[in-house]
RNA sequence: GCCCUAGUAGCUCAGAGGAAGAGCAACAGCCUCCUAAGCUGUAGGUCACAGGUUCGAAUCCUGUCUAGGGCGCCA
């Protein structure tokens, strides 16, 4: 608990205690008391609309309950310079915010690890993300799933959970075998061969490309193998190019996994028989029709689903079951899928398999990546998948940049629709929001720089009497905000209130820094005070921006 | 038809019981001074609509309208 948090609390007892002695509740009646910062400067350091809560426990007006509520707080003990009763009854409590100086060595104690927390208590979390298939380039879905996975596993740790990033790949479904046939294709293609792409044959450039390396290594060596042999091969083959593909994209990305997940490891390790089995056992499937159903109408799903067509093949939805029971049989106490919206609808049906299994239907999370659009000068950009003319993360971190591209995905919340405006992301203005933050920390550094050439060494111990003016204060409130938000984030598995909280932390320093002057030779004491209070802004800036996968540039 | 998302300033979006918010765009100012990719100020709103719950609703409930998406023995 930081400093902020601590007078917070003391403020809350004192309020508790005042409710008492004032005789308007008994200590077992008080609600939980709760202290807001207000948006508006008026309003305080902090508002409590508790006299608004206790009108009925104490059967009196808001505004009178108030009254009463501040003449009996005791204003030595928490440090009150002034409090105001507003509106409907709010007290708005005015403190003395020298306090906030014990932030500075606080922040430079912790460094990169400020902004930790205890909030998750070291729980395990499985984090399932991207997980396209392997058969072509990520597109902008994917790099949206990619951005806010990996800036919500960031922020996850950061709140103090014991996070897991896995990537489930799919190589063991038709998919595959199309892989395998638009591959061949591509390389009879590739030899000047008749060749035909299958129906659902991928048609991206990166296929063609497969087909050419093979050609170019193996020249015509394959058209006389056996089918089913050289489809093998191909399959590996592409598989093995199409995954290096990926985590190299992704890696660039600053996106990287702990674990890459196999279906088809589920397959050999007979998890998939096997689930089947325990389900069968646990009377949830039935036989019907020559197919096995899982009868998920039991916890809430629309209708039965197939496990086993009558073919005798699997649905996609049995290994995955098998792939979700070993996820909590490796001991996560919570799993998070972030899917894409096409999957939305298969969230009921997956809840219902893991209840199914015998474990709690809120120990899996599933959060939804909503469509991407993107507009270039006001036009929307057309896409098509079964052409292989669409936009990928490659492509976008190439004409976007990395920052940029994480940024934007990142600023808004994941289960709403995005409109990507190309042109914004790629203009190197002040329109451009990724800019504001990592021009304040290039400024923080910039300082830096200054203060050194003129002389001054910064000081970790330095007195901070000096700062003490309303912008100061305004800067620290803002930096003891940080792990509480961080915290809320995790809460609330919402990676965009980092990006709101990064831009809010900007916006005070550029206005402190147009109000006053950190690098005084006049004032010795004072800059090396401020030294000390921009560092701690610009590793609270650091820290943050790391999460969210952007970087923070020493210049620009 | 059923289910999910959304509808808040001109535009893009936060806010999810407590005092209507940000960025961009518009308008008016600010660089003899640590980076003007910045700052300061002005203007801009029936929070889609109608009911309900509440001391209090953009926020919760019910219904309606509009937009997008999902509803396979595909993955």
């Amino acid at each position: 608990m930081n400093i902020v948090e601590q007078v917070k609390e003391q403020l809350k007892a004192e309020i508790a205690q005042a409710i008492e002695k004032a005789g308007l509740a008994a200590a077992g009646e008080i609600p939980a008391i709760i202290l807001e910062t207000p948006k508006e400067k008026e309003h305080g350091d902090f508002a409590a609309n508790i006299a608004m809560q206790l009108a009925r426990i104490a059967k009196k007006a808001p505004r009178a309950i108030a009254e009463e509520i501040t003449e009996h707080l005791d204003k030595s003990k928490a440090s009150i310079e002034k409090m105001e009763i507003a509106g409907p009854g709010f007290i708005n409590f005015f403190l003395d915010n020298g306090y906030l100086r014990e932030l500075i060595p606080a922040v430079m104690e912790a460094d990169q690890s400020y902004g930790c927390s205890e909030f998750g208590n070291n729980q395990k979390v499985q984090v399932e993300f991207v997980s396209a298939n392997p058969t072509g380039n990520l597109h902008l879905g994917h790099a949206r799933g990619a951005a806010v996975g990996d800036s919500l596993c960031n922020i996850l740790e950061k709140a103090g959970y014991d996070v897991t990033r896995e990537y489930y790949i799919n190589d063991a479904g038709n998919q595959i075998n199309n892989l395998a046939y638009s591959v061949e294709a591509r390389y009879f293609e590739a030899l000047g061969k008749e060749a035909s792409m299958p129906e659902d044959g991928y048609h991206g450039e990166d296929v063609r490309q497969f087909g050419k390396e093979l050609a170019d290594t193996y020249g015509d060596r394959f058209i006389d193998t056996p089918e089913e042999e050289r489809l093998a091969f191909f399959r590996e083959y592409g598989l093995k190019r199409e995954m290096e593909k990926l985590k190299q994209d992704l890696h660039d990305f600053h996106v990287d996994f702990d674990v890459w997940f196999s279906e088809t490891s589920l397959y050999e390790e007979g998890k998939v028989e096997e689930t089947l089995q325990l389900l069968r056992e646990k009377e949830e499937v039935y036989d019907q029709d020559g197919a096995v159903w899982f009868r998920s109408t039991t916890y809430g799903d629309d209708k039965d689903r197939v496990l086993v067509k009558s073919d005798g093949s699997y649905t996609y939805l049995m290994p995955d079951i098998a792939y979700h029971k070993n996820k909590f049989e490796r001991g996560f106490a919570k799993v998070i899928n972030i899917w894409g919206a096409d999957h939305h609808g298969y969230i009921p049906r997956m809840q219902a398999a893991v209840q199914a299994l015998g474990y709690q239907k809120n120990q899996l999370e599933t959060q939804i990546i909503q469509m991407v659009n993107l507009y270039e000068n006001g036009e929307r950009v057309k896409m098509s998948k079964r052409t292989g003319k669409a936009v990928t993360l490659r492509d976008l971190m190439e004409e976007v940049g990395i920052d940029a591209t994480r940024y934007f995905f990142a600023m808004r919340s994941a289960d709403t629709h995005l409109d990507f405006d190309l042109s914004l992301a790629k203009s190197q203005s002040n329109e451009n929001p990724v800019y504001y933050v990592q021009y304040a920390h290039a400024r923080l550094s910039s300082i830096f720089r200054q203060a050194s050439e003129k002389g001054f060494s910064f000081d970790p111990n330095a007195d901070l009497t000096p700062i003490a003016s309303e912008k100061e204060y305004d800067l620290l409130k803002k930096i003891g905000e940080f792990p509480e938000a961080v915290a809320l984030a995790a809460d609330k598995y919402a990676p965009h209130r980092m990006t709101t909280y990064l831009h809010e932390l900007a916006s005070v320093f550029h206005s402190f820094y147009n109000a006053e002057r950190v690098v005084d030779p006049e004032d010795e004491k004072k800059t090396k005070a401020r030294l000390a209070l921009v560092k701690a802004v610009q590793i609270t800036l650091r820290n943050g921006m790391k999460m969210l996968g952007v970087s923070a540039p020493e210049k620009m």
